[in-house]
DNA sequence: GAAAGAACTTACTCGGAGTAAGTTACTCGG
DNA sequence: CCGAGTAACTTACTCCGAGTAAGTTCTTTC
């Protein structure tokens, strides 16, 4: 009764009714947009493995044959916008000149690609894995990996232009790395919560002034 | 049979078998003893409603009777927990003789405040309330609020320092103070994973520093 | 010592994560 | 062309946690 065309199945789905099987990797990028997608919009907790299913037109147990649980799902997210998010700041870092360069340089291209990828931003940081205890489940462990690599990225920064007779004193370039990593990511999530925020290049320009200088600018009628 | 001595209730349950029943008020306050402790240590999503009454030794339409929900559970917490943190803060600012000092003093508190209660810092931003996206659940603004008002003392902080001819750039501060809170926040959750954190007074004094003199005094051999 | 009301419970509904077991479509050797 | 084998996929559950309806005690008060 319901049978239609067979239609070709090796590419997109013509313009017909049912969508055919696939194989396996086309159906998994499938998922993995759709994922990407909802997750974005409604964060983690806000959607429902049944909600990724229906969209992609498929039932739920195939998502977890596939991917095997909503924390791998949203793992699988994560891995590709890390790797895109990490590679944009790294180069854009390493292309500068000199640190002065490279700060302000790696906080455009952070805020730049953020602004690009406005779900992508959703899906690292939203539902809040910033803050979560040991206890959370791996899709937080995942989020503090991503953290972890920029924060590394800062305090190598910071070490390499520490001048040759200054011991790092280790304690203090954590500290610094983190309260930077920590500056970024509310800076974006403020950004991302404003209508019209200011652009990346003020902000970095602002806070690269306000890290290489503290707060004395600020307090001069000169900026 | 199970009859035991009354017990005489108007105080703690006497060191017979069972609970009787108590009045609402102190009931109130002894399932939000249990529920701050039990978010604390497992954080939001963690816990479970049922967990919070069997802790209690009550069924768990009682709770949802006295506190309408988790999250009306969770707001409860929060609230005694953000007004203090707030005061003993703002307390610690505005008893500074200036700003350099009060940027300080504040640090020293925020920091000190969350050593002394661990479990206090685990409901504030526990469960990564911090990035929830605006769709999240009533307990994500709740801890907005809390940033927020923070946020505001740092930017009233930073605008009653700038010299009478600046022209305040509301753009500017608020990307300070964004940044400030955001550095603090992410230093609370790093000490409170970090095995030995430095003191309260060493970040205080080291993110001091770093937000009024910039960078740069890490790149001179002398601190 | 009963009426009234506060304190409290049993026994559910409902939705979402995850699973067991089966069914359909494609493919490849004969 | 045709069955066997297997990859793709589904129906129909279980289980657990949030939230609720409808009572059942205890305790106070006249």
């Amino acid at each position: 009764m319901t049978s239609t065309t067979p239609s070709t199945q090796t590419d997109e789905p013509a313009g017909g009714v049912v969508k055919r099987r696939r194989d396996r990797a086309a159906r998994e990028r499938e998922i993995l947009e759709a994922a990407e997608r909802i997750f974005g919009e409604r964060g983690y907790q806000g959607t429902s493995m049944d909600d990724v299913a229906a969209q992609v037109g498929v039932s739920k147990p195939l998502i977890y044959q596939y991917y095997g649980s909503k924390d791998g799902l949203f793992l699988a997210c994560l891995a590709r916008l890390r790797t895109q998010l990490l590679d944009t700041v790294s180069d854009a870092v390493l292309a500068a000149p000199d640190a002065e360069d490279a700060l302000y340089a790696g906080f455009v291209a952070w805020f730049e690609f953020l602004d690009d990828h406005p779900q992508a931003w959703s899906v690292l940081i939203d539902e809040g894995m910033l803050g979560m205890s040991p206890a959370a489940g791996p899709a937080a462990q995942a989020t503090d990996e991503v953290r972890a690599a920029f924060i590394d990225l800062i305090a190598t920064m910071v070490r390499m232009n520490l001048p040759p007779g200054r011991t790092p004193d280790e304690d203090e370039i954590q500290i610094v790395a983190q309260s930077i990593s920590g500056a970024t990511e509310r800076l974006a999530i403020w950004r991302s919560r404003t209508p019209t925020p200011p652009s990346p290049q003020k902000v970095a320009r602002t806070l690269q002034t306000l890290l290489w200088q503290g707060l004395n600018p600020l307090r001069t009628p000169t900026t």
